[in-house]
RNA sequence: GGCCUGGUGGCAGAGUGGUCAUGCAGCGGCCUGCAAAGCCGCGUACGCCGGUUCGAUUCCGACCUAGGCCUCCA
């Protein structure tokens, strides 16, 4: 089935070919780790997280790269703040971000590149742009000279004439033209930095992408993504530093934008302060429901965080999961799961997930109804492709179960309600049904007896 | 101001030039001691105004409106 992906750089959905398919390559743009992240900056992990699976079931090799973003001012401030390490603040927030993916049911990148680690790739290519008069030395920095470089602005749909007229940055003195971008810059000695040819320094932001992908993946690849809040500056000077250090090789073939997640009606973002940290989230609600949530929507569109959102998200699974609960004795067949059809047709439509989320309801449908080995397996072979319902079904209707939930007890209750149910003192039945309800606990009368879930998160 | 997306039933959200999205919620019925779950059924959605067409939610134009980028940002 061929994958078809919408593509930034042309603003049309092709058919994706890779350049080798041998070795597929796709790259993420990963967090700058100063601070725990937001539920807003996971959807693009999640999205192409999906995005990774499906191209692995098509490939047989696919490198997937997704950044850490290790050096930065915001980095250097949250330092000083704190009277720390640089170190310390970087190690504390890479550790973070991957607990929160991997909550999130997100796969571990196969590389993931640090900026630290790469500052003589980045000095190189910083040479090789000045070497070919593509950049220029000024009091310390190294700038990349827009003006040479004649498709600046083609990813994003905009000229240099309009970015200097429409410019709102103060427009620093050394820079030969206004949207001419930093490479390297200097540090005081209390800044972390490197020695380079232009003095103790430390790189800019987008040289590292531009570095590290090269330095991975190759001159050319195949996906480069990331959110469309980067599209610009940030993906165009990739594109810029990139195509002029390689002598004019493409970049990244494809580029793909997540839309924004928004929340009260704004995007969310750490300078509107409208955040809600993934770390904090996952105490609140069971993460399968917020990696739902976030495939819900077609990941070019906006996507509004609700608790209403989060409530449709867990009632849905709530569904699902019933179906794996009542098929939890059904032997799957041997072998790996199977794949869906339908289900997988969805994705290669430029990773329409909502309309795969409609045929994964009807396999759940499918499932329910016959109860057989295969709608089972196809209902958890389509869920695996989504990273969904991979989970015990039991342990979902059981989750929270650290907190407060005594099972012991429970069990010891409708135990008395059984017994009281068989003397027909139904009073006392539904007593101890509003008991547990009180507890947040639902129960259901089924022919194998009685069973128990968690109401809610 | 420039560039770019959207406006679909109570909510979320795909999609299509002329029969069904799907999920959540709601209503009626069956089942149940009563519930829950399940099953059956129900609700004449496509911002507004023109145009093209035998026919437009779907194509074209204007308008209204929401959001994104132009500055750090997923």
């Amino acid at each position: 089935m061929p994958i078809s992906l919408y593509n930034s750089l042309t603003r049309r959905t092709e058919a994706f070919a890779p350049l080798d398919p041998a070795r597929v390559t796709m790259y993420l743009c990963g967090p700058t780790v100063y601070n725990y992240v937001h539920i807003g900056n996971a959807r693009g992990p999640v999205v192409f997280d999906v995005l990774a699976r499906l191209l692995r079931r098509h490939y047989p090799h696919v490198v997937y790269a997704r950044n850490i973003t290790d050096v930065d001012d915001k980095i250097n401030a949250a330092a000083l703040g704190q009277g720390v390490a640089i170190g310390t603040i970087t190690e504390r927030f890479t550790a973070a971000y991957r607990e929160d993916m991997a909550a999130l049911g997100i796969a571990p990148p196969d590389i993931e590149p640090h900026a630290t680690a790469h500052i003589s790739e980045i000095i190189t290519m910083i040479e090789a742009l000045i070497g070919n008069g593509h950049a220029y030395a000024a009091e310390g920095h190294v700038l990349f000279d827009v003006s040479a470089y004649a498709d600046y602005g083609k990813l994003s749909g905009r000229d240099t004439e309009d970015m200097i007229a429409g410019a709102r940055v103060e427009v620093a003195p050394y820079k030969k033209n206004p949207a001419d971008f930093v490479l390297w810059k200097p540090s005081t000695p209390e800044l972390p930095g490197w020695d380079s040819p232009w003095g103790r320094g430390r790189p800019g932001w987008h040289i590292e992408c531009s570095a590290m992908s090269a330095a991975h993946l190759g001159e050319t690849i195949d996906i480069h993504a990331g959110g469309v809040d980067l599209q610009f500056p940030h993906h165009e000077n990739e594109i810029a530093q990139s195509t002029c250090a390689h002598g004019g090789k493409v970049f990244a073939r494809w580029w793909m934008h997540n839309g924004m997640l928004t929340f009260g009606g704004a995007k969310m973002s750490k300078s509107v302060g409208n955040v809600l940290l993934v770390h904090e989230l996952l105490k609140l609600h069971p993460p399968e429901a917020l990696r739902l949530l976030l495939l819900r929507g077609h990941y070019r569109q906006p996507l509004d965080w609700s608790e209403g959102a989060i409530a449709q998200a867990i009632s849905t699974l709530d569904g699902w999961y019933r179906v794996l609960r009542d098929l939890a004795d059904v032997e799957l067949p041997a072998g790996a799961l199977p794949v869906p059809a339908r289900l997988e047709a969805a994705l290669c439509d430029d990773l329409n997930t909502p309309q795969a989320l409609a045929e994964l309801a009807v396999l759940a449908d499918a499932a329910r109804q016959a109860g057989t080995a295969e709608t089972k397996a196809a209902l958890l072979g389509g869920g695996a492709l989504l990273g969904l319902l991979q989970q015990d079904a039991e342990a979902w209707f059981k989750r929270g179960g650290a907190q407060a939930i005594d099972a012991a007890h429970i069990d010891a209750l409708l135990e008395e309600r059984r017994n009281a149910r068989a003397a027909r003192d139904f009073k006392r039945a539904d007593a101890i049904r509003d008991e547990l309800a009180a507890m947040n606990i639902v129960i259901e009368d089924g022919a194998q007896g009685t069973r128990w879930s968690v109401l809610k998160s």
